[in-house]
DNA sequence: CCGACAACCTGACGGC
DNA sequence: TGCCGTCAGGTTGTCG
Protein backbone atom coordinates (compact mmCIF):
# COMPACT_ATOMS: atom_id res chain seq x y z
CA UNK A 1 0.00 0.00 0.00
CA UNK A 2 2.44 2.32 -0.28
CA UNK A 3 2.29 5.38 -2.57
CA UNK A 4 1.85 8.93 -1.16
CA UNK A 5 -1.95 8.41 -1.35
CA UNK A 6 -2.02 5.47 0.57
CA UNK A 7 0.17 6.40 3.31
CA UNK A 8 -2.12 9.71 3.24
CA UNK A 9 -4.70 7.42 3.65
CA UNK A 10 -2.69 5.61 6.29
CA UNK A 11 -2.27 8.26 8.89
CA UNK A 12 -5.26 9.20 8.70
CA UNK A 13 -7.09 5.99 10.07
CA UNK A 14 -3.86 6.49 12.22
CA UNK A 15 -5.08 9.64 13.90
CA UNK A 16 -8.08 8.30 16.05
CA UNK A 17 -6.43 5.52 17.95
CA UNK A 18 -3.45 7.13 18.40
CA UNK A 19 -3.58 11.24 18.23
CA UNK A 20 -3.69 12.47 21.90
CA UNK A 21 -3.00 8.76 23.51
CA UNK A 22 -0.39 7.74 25.39
CA UNK A 23 1.59 4.47 24.35
CA UNK A 24 1.64 1.51 26.73
CA UNK A 25 3.71 -0.91 24.89
CA UNK A 26 6.06 -0.56 22.35
CA UNK A 27 7.09 -4.37 21.10
CA UNK A 28 9.57 -5.15 17.72
CA UNK A 29 8.57 -8.23 17.94
CA UNK A 30 12.13 -8.69 15.55
CA UNK A 31 15.64 -6.99 15.22
CA UNK A 32 14.87 -5.50 11.90
CA UNK A 33 12.72 -4.85 8.61
CA UNK A 34 14.78 -2.93 5.80
CA UNK A 35 16.85 -1.74 8.67
CA UNK A 36 17.44 -2.60 12.07
CA UNK A 37 14.61 -0.57 14.43
CA UNK A 38 16.66 1.46 16.71
CA UNK A 39 17.84 0.12 20.18
CA UNK A 40 15.95 2.85 22.22
CA UNK A 41 12.62 2.68 20.29
CA UNK A 42 10.94 1.18 23.08
CA UNK A 43 12.56 3.22 26.05
CA UNK A 44 12.17 6.70 24.24
CA UNK A 45 8.40 5.84 22.64
CA UNK A 46 6.97 3.87 25.88
CA UNK A 47 4.40 6.49 28.31
CA UNK A 48 5.33 9.02 25.54
CA UNK A 49 1.79 10.97 24.03
CA UNK A 50 1.59 10.61 20.23
CA UNK A 51 0.65 14.63 19.91
CA UNK A 52 0.41 14.88 15.98
CA UNK A 53 0.49 12.06 12.98
CA UNK A 54 1.79 13.44 9.89
CA UNK A 55 3.04 12.64 6.25
CA UNK A 56 6.40 13.29 3.80
CA UNK A 57 6.30 11.81 0.76
CA UNK A 58 6.03 8.00 1.20
CA UNK A 59 6.86 8.87 4.92
CA UNK A 60 4.64 8.81 7.58
CA UNK A 61 5.68 10.83 10.96
CA UNK A 62 4.10 10.12 14.68
CA UNK A 63 5.32 12.98 16.87
CA UNK A 64 4.94 12.24 20.51
CA UNK A 65 5.21 14.68 23.46
CA UNK A 66 9.57 13.93 24.49
CA UNK A 67 9.88 15.67 21.30
CA UNK A 68 10.88 12.68 19.08
CA UNK A 69 9.41 11.27 15.80
CA UNK A 70 8.70 7.96 14.51
CA UNK A 71 9.36 7.39 11.29
CA UNK A 72 7.61 4.81 9.03
CA UNK A 73 7.66 3.96 5.90
CA UNK A 74 5.60 1.08 4.77
CA UNK A 75 7.81 -0.72 1.62
CA UNK A 76 6.36 -2.09 -0.97
CA UNK A 77 3.53 -4.18 0.88
CA UNK A 78 3.36 -2.74 4.75
CA UNK A 79 0.63 -1.43 6.73
CA UNK A 80 -1.07 -0.56 9.91
CA UNK A 81 -3.43 -3.05 11.31
CA UNK A 82 -5.50 -2.07 13.87
CA UNK A 83 -7.55 -3.88 16.69
CA UNK A 84 -6.30 -7.27 14.45
CA UNK A 85 -7.95 -10.83 16.42
CA UNK A 86 -4.50 -11.85 16.68
CA UNK A 87 -0.93 -11.19 15.83
CA UNK A 88 -0.05 -12.24 12.58
CA UNK A 89 3.61 -13.62 12.09
CA UNK A 90 4.05 -10.47 9.77
CA UNK A 91 3.58 -8.09 12.95
CA UNK A 92 6.84 -6.52 12.88
CA UNK A 93 6.10 -3.97 15.82
CA UNK A 94 2.77 -3.81 18.04
CA UNK A 95 1.45 -0.93 20.00
CA UNK A 96 -1.16 -0.69 22.53
CA UNK A 97 -2.37 2.59 23.94
CA UNK A 98 -3.87 3.73 27.26
CA UNK A 99 -7.17 3.59 25.56
CA UNK A 100 -6.35 -0.27 25.10
CA UNK A 101 -5.90 -0.10 21.42
CA UNK A 102 -3.83 -2.37 19.66
CA UNK A 103 -1.76 -1.46 16.24
CA UNK A 104 0.70 -3.71 14.55
CA UNK A 105 2.52 -3.14 11.36
CA UNK A 106 2.55 -5.77 9.11
CA UNK A 107 4.73 -6.37 6.35
CA UNK A 108 5.57 -9.55 4.59
CA UNK A 109 8.45 -8.70 2.20
CA UNK A 110 10.12 -6.36 4.98
CA UNK A 111 11.10 -3.25 2.83
CA UNK A 112 9.82 -1.22 5.06
CA UNK A 113 11.36 0.43 7.98
CA UNK A 114 11.06 2.47 11.62
CA UNK A 115 13.31 4.93 12.54
CA UNK A 116 13.33 7.77 15.43
CA UNK A 117 14.84 10.96 15.61
CA UNK A 118 14.12 14.32 17.58
CA UNK A 119 11.20 16.08 15.95
CA UNK A 120 13.97 19.57 15.61
CA UNK A 121 16.30 17.00 13.28
CA UNK A 122 13.57 15.88 10.82
CA UNK A 123 14.79 18.36 8.06
CA UNK A 124 18.46 17.11 7.81
CA UNK A 125 17.21 13.20 8.12
CA UNK A 126 19.05 12.09 4.88
CA UNK A 127 15.85 10.97 2.93
CA UNK A 128 14.05 14.26 3.76
CA UNK A 129 17.33 16.73 3.08
CA UNK A 130 17.46 15.42 -0.70
CA UNK A 131 13.85 14.85 -1.11
CA UNK A 132 12.16 17.36 -4.15
CA UNK A 133 8.97 19.23 -3.52
CA UNK A 134 5.40 17.76 -2.05
CA UNK A 135 3.63 17.18 -5.73
CA UNK A 136 0.34 18.88 -3.21
CA UNK A 137 1.99 21.47 -2.27
CA UNK A 138 2.52 25.04 -3.35
CA UNK A 139 5.75 24.70 -4.44
CA UNK A 140 5.24 22.46 -6.94
CA UNK A 141 4.62 24.09 -9.82
CA UNK A 142 4.53 24.13 -13.44
CA UNK A 143 7.56 26.18 -13.78
CA UNK A 144 9.68 23.91 -11.20
CA UNK A 145 8.86 20.98 -13.29
CA UNK A 146 10.53 22.54 -16.02
CA UNK A 147 13.31 23.79 -14.12
CA UNK A 148 13.95 20.22 -12.48
CA UNK A 149 13.90 18.60 -15.82
CA UNK A 150 15.74 20.82 -17.92
CA UNK A 151 18.57 19.19 -19.49
CA UNK A 152 17.69 15.55 -18.21
CA UNK A 153 18.18 12.54 -21.11
CA UNK A 154 16.49 10.38 -19.31
CA UNK A 155 12.90 8.86 -19.94
CA UNK A 156 9.95 11.51 -18.22
CA UNK A 157 8.99 8.18 -16.09
CA UNK A 158 12.06 7.77 -14.45
CA UNK A 159 12.14 11.04 -13.58
CA UNK A 160 8.72 11.34 -12.19
CA UNK A 161 9.90 8.29 -9.96
CA UNK A 162 13.19 9.73 -8.52
CA UNK A 163 12.07 11.40 -5.35
CA UNK A 164 14.48 14.43 -5.90
CA UNK A 165 12.54 15.37 -8.53
CA UNK A 166 9.20 15.01 -6.88
CA UNK A 167 8.71 13.39 -3.68
CA UNK A 168 5.84 11.18 -3.55
CA UNK A 169 4.66 9.54 -6.56
CA UNK A 170 5.49 5.57 -7.39
CA UNK A 171 5.03 3.14 -10.38
CA UNK A 172 1.58 3.01 -10.28
CA UNK A 173 0.42 6.70 -10.42
CA UNK A 174 3.07 7.97 -12.72
CA UNK A 175 1.71 5.89 -15.02
CA UNK A 176 -1.79 7.15 -14.68
CA UNK A 177 -0.75 11.16 -14.36
CA UNK A 178 1.29 10.10 -18.01
CA UNK A 179 -1.91 8.89 -19.12
CA UNK A 180 -4.01 11.77 -18.36
CA UNK A 181 -1.42 14.36 -19.48
CA UNK A 182 -1.26 12.15 -22.77
CA UNK A 183 2.01 12.03 -22.71
CA UNK A 184 4.73 9.04 -23.49
CA UNK A 185 6.41 7.32 -20.39
CA UNK A 186 9.40 7.21 -23.18
CA UNK A 187 9.73 10.64 -23.70
CA UNK A 188 12.65 12.61 -22.91
CA UNK A 189 12.11 14.47 -20.16
CA UNK A 190 13.65 17.95 -20.79
CA UNK A 191 11.16 18.12 -24.22
CA UNK A 192 8.74 19.37 -21.63
CA UNK A 193 11.12 21.19 -20.46
CA UNK A 194 12.86 22.99 -23.23
CA UNK A 195 12.93 26.83 -24.10
CA UNK A 196 13.30 29.81 -21.94
CA UNK A 197 10.29 31.49 -20.24
CA UNK A 198 7.23 30.25 -19.94
CA UNK A 199 6.57 26.90 -18.72
CA UNK A 200 5.44 24.63 -21.97
CA UNK A 201 1.71 23.43 -22.31
CA UNK A 202 2.53 19.64 -21.34
CA UNK A 203 4.67 20.98 -18.16
CA UNK A 204 1.43 22.82 -17.16
CA UNK A 205 -0.36 19.29 -18.38
CA UNK A 206 1.55 17.29 -16.45
CA UNK A 207 1.92 18.97 -13.14
CA UNK A 208 -1.94 19.25 -12.87
CA UNK A 209 -2.14 15.73 -13.65
CA UNK A 210 -0.11 14.67 -11.05
CA UNK A 211 -1.90 16.72 -8.39
CA UNK A 212 -5.63 15.57 -10.29
CA UNK A 213 -4.87 11.85 -9.59
CA UNK A 214 -3.25 12.01 -6.23
CA UNK A 215 -6.24 14.02 -5.44
CA UNK A 216 -8.70 11.65 -7.23
CA UNK A 217 -6.63 8.81 -5.10
CA UNK A 218 -6.47 10.08 -2.11
CA UNK A 219 -10.81 10.82 -2.16
CA UNK A 220 -10.80 7.24 -3.10
CA UNK A 221 -8.85 6.17 0.05
CA UNK A 222 -6.41 5.20 -1.75
CA UNK A 223 -5.70 2.04 -3.92
CA UNK A 224 -5.99 -1.67 -2.30
CA UNK A 225 -3.97 -4.19 -4.33
CA UNK A 226 -3.23 -7.92 -3.84
CA UNK A 227 -3.21 -7.15 0.14
CA UNK A 228 -6.75 -7.79 0.22
CA UNK A 229 -9.54 -5.84 2.36
CA UNK A 230 -9.11 -5.35 6.30
CA UNK A 231 -7.30 -2.55 8.66
CA UNK A 232 -10.63 -1.12 9.89
CA UNK A 233 -9.98 2.38 7.65
CA UNK A 234 -8.23 1.02 5.37
CA UNK A 235 -10.17 -0.22 1.95
CA UNK A 236 -9.40 1.99 -1.04
CA UNK A 237 -10.71 1.58 -3.91
CA UNK A 238 -9.09 3.59 -6.51
CA UNK A 239 -7.60 0.57 -8.38
CA UNK A 240 -11.14 0.53 -10.13
CA UNK A 241 -10.58 4.15 -11.25
CA UNK A 242 -6.89 2.58 -12.82
CA UNK A 243 -6.99 4.01 -16.38
CA UNK A 244 -3.81 2.48 -17.70
CA UNK A 245 -2.09 0.44 -14.52
CA UNK A 246 -2.10 -3.17 -15.13
CA UNK A 247 -4.56 -2.83 -17.69
CA UNK A 248 -2.66 -4.24 -20.91
CA UNK A 249 -4.80 -5.31 -23.65
CA UNK A 250 -7.62 -2.99 -22.89
CA UNK A 251 -9.40 -0.51 -25.20
CA UNK A 252 -7.58 3.10 -23.98
CA UNK A 253 -9.69 5.41 -21.93
CA UNK A 254 -9.28 8.71 -23.41
CA UNK A 255 -12.28 9.63 -24.98
CA UNK A 256 -12.32 9.44 -28.76
CA UNK A 257 -9.02 7.10 -28.67
CA UNK A 258 -9.02 4.03 -30.50
CA UNK A 259 -5.75 2.90 -28.95
CA UNK A 260 -4.88 -0.05 -26.78
CA UNK A 261 -3.10 0.01 -23.28
CA UNK A 262 0.28 -1.35 -23.52
CA UNK A 263 2.92 -2.83 -21.26
CA UNK A 264 6.42 -1.99 -21.41
CA UNK A 265 9.17 -2.79 -19.39
CA UNK A 266 11.72 0.71 -18.06
CA UNK A 267 14.35 0.59 -16.42
CA UNK A 268 13.21 -2.61 -14.40
CA UNK A 269 9.68 -1.78 -13.85
CA UNK A 270 6.65 -2.26 -15.63
CA UNK A 271 5.18 0.88 -17.40
CA UNK A 272 1.31 0.90 -18.96
CA UNK A 273 0.69 3.39 -21.58
CA UNK A 274 -1.75 4.23 -24.53
CA UNK A 275 0.70 4.19 -27.90
CA UNK A 276 -2.03 6.44 -29.72
CA UNK A 277 -2.67 8.85 -27.48
CA UNK A 278 0.16 9.45 -25.16
CA UNK A 279 3.08 11.09 -27.00
C1' DC B 1 27.01 13.56 -12.91
C1' DC B 2 24.06 10.00 -15.02
C1' DG B 3 21.88 5.76 -15.93
C1' DA B 4 21.43 0.70 -15.56
C1' DC B 5 20.86 -2.96 -12.52
C1' DA B 6 21.15 -6.04 -8.50
C1' DA B 7 19.81 -6.65 -3.90
C1' DC B 8 16.73 -6.70 0.00
C1' DC B 9 12.07 -10.31 1.12
C1' DT B 10 7.57 -12.99 0.85
C1' DG B 11 3.47 -14.33 -1.51
C1' DA B 12 0.37 -14.93 -5.43
C1' DC B 13 -0.40 -16.74 -9.77
C1' DG B 14 0.09 -19.20 -14.23
C1' DG B 15 2.00 -23.04 -16.76
C1' DC B 16 3.31 -27.74 -16.99
C1' DT C 1 -1.47 -31.48 -6.25
C1' DG C 2 3.10 -29.69 -6.63
C1' DC C 3 7.07 -27.45 -8.41
C1' DC C 4 9.08 -23.59 -10.92
C1' DG C 5 9.43 -19.26 -12.96
C1' DT C 6 7.70 -14.58 -12.96
C1' DC C 7 5.95 -10.61 -11.04
C1' DA C 8 4.59 -7.15 -7.37
C1' DG C 9 2.98 -0.43 -4.72
C1' DG C 10 10.15 1.01 -3.04
C1' DT C 11 14.79 2.34 -1.95
C1' DT C 12 19.74 2.03 -1.95
C1' DG C 13 24.25 0.92 -3.28
C1' DT C 14 27.54 -0.34 -6.90
C1' DC C 15 29.48 -0.22 -11.33
C1' DG C 16 30.61 1.54 -15.87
Amino acid sequence: MPELPEVETTVAGLREPLEGRRLTRVEPRRPDMRKPFPVDLRQRLTGAEVTSLDRRAKYGLIATDRGDTMIFHLGMSGRWVIDAESVNIHDHLLLETSEGRHLALRDPRRFGFVDLLPTAALDVYPAFAAMGPEPLGPAFTAAYLKTALENRVAPIKAMLLDQRIVAGLGNIYVCEALHRAHLSPKRQASTIALKSGAPRPSANALADAIKAVLNDAIKAGGSSLRDHRQTDGDLGYFQHSFRVYDRAGEKCPTKGCKGTIRRIVQGTRSTFFCPVCQK
